[in-house]
This record gives C-alpha cells, structure tokens and sequence, in this order.
DNA sequence: TTGTACGCGTTATCAT
DNA sequence: ATGATAACGCGTACAA
C-alpha cells in the first residue's frame, strides 16, 4: 500500500496533526521541521488527494465536455488545460459526439466525480442536461452557444462579425452573387454566421438570393458536396464563403476537382483560419477565431466563480477575432451596377 | 450540501448499509427497493466518488501526458478517450509542452490524484520521471516511444515499414536522388522513419547522399525550410519525403512559394495522411498512421493492466498503416541505370 | 435480508 | 507548537 501520513507520523514519533500541519504549510518546531522532510523524504510520502477531496469537497478537477476531438477543439482544449494547469486544476475531457445519450452519460459521470466546474463547448447539448448541474451549485461555463433560459456563463467568438467581415470584403471587392455554405440548423455559431451574412446585405441594400445558401453540417463531405451544388447554380455565384474549417477542406478539395481557378473564375473567403490557408495556392482570405484564448477565457472565469466570485453573475464574453485578407479575392466589376 | 446515502437511508427509513448494498446491485426485499428507488429519485442522489475512491483505492481515472494539443495527439485522444469511456474509465489530459519540468509536475500530481493508470505519449518525457509511478505499480503505457530500461507496455505505428513504404515508392518510380525531411533528433519516431528510407537504399543498393537528409523538427516553419534547402541543392533532388504531418503543410507551401510543379518537377510524399493530402493539387501519396486504433489499443491495453492482467507483461504492440499512392508521385527515367 | 461498526487518509477543532 | 479526535461518504465484515 501507498504510505500515508500515518506512516510518517509513526517515523517521526510526531502527531499525525502535526504532520499535516506541516504538509499545509503551517508551522513546526524548526527541530521537527527537519526530521519531518527528512522521513518524507525517506519514506516518499505524497498527501493523497481522494482523502482530501473527501475532506474539503473540492477535488480541483474540472469536467470539459466537447462534441468532438477535432482540429476545431484541440485548440481549445489546448488553451484550457494550460490555463486550467497553471491555476492548479485538472481537465477530465469528454467527447459526446452528438450523441445526447452520451452527453447526459458523461455530465452524470462528472457530477459523480464531484468535479469543481464544467466547461460545455456548444452545440447539440441539450439543456435539460446541464440544469442538475446547475442545480449542484456547479459553476458551468458555456462556449460558443447560449441557453438563454440556463443561468451560467458563456464564452464566444463574435461570429456576427467575423461573417460580416469575410463578407463584406467580398462585397467591397465587387462581389453580389455570393454563395455561403453553412453549418447545421439549430447551432448557435451556424446561425450567427449566417446572420453575419445577411447583415452585410442589409447593409449594403442587395437583395438576397436563397438558392445561394447552401445547407451545410461543418464535415468535409458537406463542404465538398456544396461547392458543387454552387458551381452548378444557373446563375453561379462570383464568390463563395465558408462558414468553417473542415468545410473550407472540402471545398477547396471540390475546387480542385472541378479545376475552378481561384480567384480568377470564383473569390473565395472562409471561417476559421488555419495552417492550411497558406498552404494552398492561392492563399485563403479567412477569419481567425482566438480559439486558445477563448479556451483561456472560459477556464479563467470559470475558476473565478469556483473561487466564489459571483459578482458579475452571468457573463457573457465575446471575443474578437481577426480577417486576414490573402490572394484568394479578387476585385472584380460589380454587376451590383449594371444588373437588374 | 450534497444528497448522501445517510440521506437516502433516513428518508427510507432504512439501514445506510440496505441502501449501499441496493446501489451497487445487491439483493433487497421488492417492497424495499421501490422505496429506496423512490428517495433516490426524488432526492436526486448520486453515490459519491471521491468517498468510494478512497475506500477502494480505485478512481477510475486514467492520466494521458501528450505533449502537446495537435492534428496529431488529437486523433490519438480520441481513440484513447472513446475506448476508456465505453469500460467506465475517464481521462484527465495533461500536455508538458515538451517541458521536462511540466512533465514532471503533471506525473507528480496525476499520481496524487490517484489515477489507475497512465497513457504516455512519447517523446521527450525523460524516463526518470516515469520509474516512481511504476514503482507505485501503477500501470504505464508508452506510445511511440520505447524507454529500454523501464518494464511497461508500448504501442506504436511501424514507422520503420510506413517510411519504407513511401520511399520504396519513389524508387519503384525511377527516383534515386530522394529527399527527406526528418523529424527531432532523439525522437524515437523521428529514427525510425530515417531508418526505413535508409533501409530502402540498402536493399535496392543505392548509395545514399547525406546532404538529401535535412534536419526538421516536426514544425510546420521546419518543413518549409527543408523545402527550401532541398531545393537549392546543387544536384537537387527528383522527389522528397516528408516525415510527418505539420512539416507537409509547411513544405507544401513553400513548393507553391518556389512554383514548383508537382510531380511534374518534384515527386513528393509523405507520413500522415489526412484531409489535407486529398485538398492539395495533385493529391498527395502519403502514409497513413491508424491513430485512433493506436489510441485505443494503448488504453485497451492499459485497462487490462489495470484489471491485473500481467500474463504476457511486457508487451509492445505494433501497429501497421498504409500507404496510400496518389498523384503526386511521377514515374521518371531512373538515372541509377545512368547516372554517374 | 437488514443493521452496526469500523476504516479508508485527510483536515479542522479544540485542548494541552 | 503539538496532540487527540471527530468528521468527510462510502463499503464491508460481522452480527442479528
């Protein structure tokens, strides 16, 4: 068996009281101090922290429930576990993969394991699932979604804007025609998105075209399969925006099966910016989400409020990202004038 | 405060004992159980982990130590978290960053915590932070990476036979004048994929040109760079192999950079197939890593240690992947019949 | 079948 | 400053 700190207190001919003490950073007799690490030492005791978290009914361990591990999360979880490390916490990181079995599983499982905080990334999360924890007094942070009668934190990107932006870029380059593929009904970041670019068209006073928007659900194929929907549009589209990563793969992957020039016979713009936009030729014009800040932002508030930091309760952050225009857009004559 | 069993049992009028023995699925009178099913339900109690963990010594909690959150660990985590998940077992994911320091840390504190096993994924982590957690007979599984001296179990790809593979392709094709860009020197992975190039050059008996072996570390800055060195080789190259992932972005980018035609002017693969090999024009032959499977037969594995076991300890899995030819290699006139 | 009592490793309280 | 002891929530002999 592990030695505990009885072992030690025996060694030491010490109260097991006073080994604590020490352990907590109290203070000792310098004498006993001494024979104190030493026989620690000797004995490589280690304080066990299931005791302890029997004890203070903190066990410094967080649940991270995401819908998948994928280039999407990692960055997320990457600016999660190491803000959550450097303040002393774990990250227990589940996966439901769109399953609501899975995720309701998971949240009980986590409750059991009396984690401190639950960080929930979005999508299909069902809110009936998350009320018993919030019922516990478990502090839970929401990224990218918003359940809005659920009272708890969020964190998220400004997709509004980031759409906008990749848009309107489009449009400022001549573009009227522009085809967007989006994510899947009933997703908080999909609706913005979209959102993002209607306004562009209110704003600018072009009218909309529906057959434009093609219903995507963030995979590759459907990436794939509604760049080709697009190509085959009677009146085809001058410019194409993609509402994420994964799809922006397909895409350009359809493109190249079509031998579409880009920019020259169709712009292309597109969410999510990563390694792969200046790996392709020509580089993509795209919106880069803070994705490591915001897994940073929502362990940093929801250790604030495990801490019992409720006075700006609830929160809603919103954080900006970025559009880096690249080779992938070209300016071309718009047909806003001369059409109709 | 939490619902606990005293709780159930006062509500039920019954032994905290009865109820215990009804949670974890033991015989009680009919007329009983409804009552106790009742006072669970209503009281909402869920038995409590942390008090169970300390009694059985048992958490039910695996540590991973990746070293760092990428579009290769990611996959790794999946299969990994998928297969802990479906026998009850939970992850707690730590990354060192490739910092000896926070490896050590994680590993200390994993150990505190009292988690049943541990998954550790290669690299770096220095063995002597390895050899107290097997000295607390905790159960530890390397993946892609072998410490000779430590007595646990490996996973990992047959990179030796992946890079084989690849290169042998090339040569089939007529190359002899064949790049590579290798990962860290010390990396275990990083050997292996030299090794199978140069095993190639030994069977099919050519000489190999050291200066066609540049020195990468796996980034996605080293693979560019490698690009570009090989390419201002005085006698450079007809193809390159790129040893993995992350580097094939960068290389890929700085071929666009260069203008270099592929495969017209440059035959090209490389380890790691993903989404990005089939995005590229032309596509991208590549060798494809089972990730996932590796994930999950290391947690597979790690399990059966953890349940005792140890009939066939230690043991070292190798997994095979495949390789997938596409585009970008061209068949050439071998210059081996006439060069020199 | 049900109940009693103890122990798991720690921390906190209260004397000393 | 140190020591004895109760309590955290649960499981498990053992007794009833």
């Amino acid at each position: 068996m592990a030695v505990t700190i009885k072992d030690v207190a025996k060694e030491t001919n010490l109260a097991i009281s006073t080994i604590s003490k020490y352990m907590n950073g109290g203070n000792v007799r310098p004498q006993n101090r001494k024979v104190i690490e030493e026989a620690v030492r000797r004995l490589g005791y280690h304080p066990n922290d299931i005791a302890r978290g029997l004890r203070s009914t903190k066990t410094r361990n967080v649940g991270i429930l995401i819908s998948d591990f994928d280039r999407y999360s990692v960055e997320v979880l990457s600016g999660v576990e190491k803000e959550l490390r450097a303040k002393g916490y774990f990250a227990i990181i589940c996966s439901h993969r769109d399953s609501s079995e899975k995720a309701k599983n998971a949240l009980k499982f986590l409750m059991a394991k009396r984690i401190d905080g639950i960080i929930v990334d979005g999508k299909l999360t069902s809110e009936e699932y998350i009320r018993p924890v919030l019922d516990q007094r478990i502090p839970v942070v929401g990224m990218e979604t918003v359940k809005d009668k659920l009272r708890m934190d969020y964190v998220m990107t400004d997709s509004v804007a980031g759409s906008y932006q990749a848009v309107e870029d489009l449009v400022k380059n001549g573009h009227t025609r522009i085809g967007i593929i989006t994510g899947p009904k009933g997703y908080f970041t999909a609706e913005e998105r979209i959102r993002g670019y209607r306004r562009v068209y209110e704003d600018y006073q072009i009218e909309v075209d529906e057959r434009y928007i093609i219903g995507g659900d963030y995979s590759f194929q459907s990436g794939y399969d509604g760049m080709i929907k697009l190509w085959e549009l009677e009146n085809r589209p001058t410019a194409v925006f993609i509402s994420n990563y994964t799809m922006c793969v397909g895409a350009v992957s359809a493109i190249h099966h079509l031998k579409i020039q880009i920019p020259e016979e169709l712009s292309l713009t597109t969410f999510d910016d990563m390694e792969f936009s200046v790996a392709v030729k020509p580089h993509l014009s795209s919106f880069r989400q803070p994705q490591q800040d915001m897994g940073a932002k929502a362990a940093e508030l929801l250790i604030r409020r495990m801490n019992g930091e409720y006075d700006d309760f609830p929160k809603r952050i919103r954080l900006k990202g970025t559009y880096i225009p690249r080779d992938s857009v070209k300016r071309i004559a718009s047909d806003y004038q001369l059409g109709e």
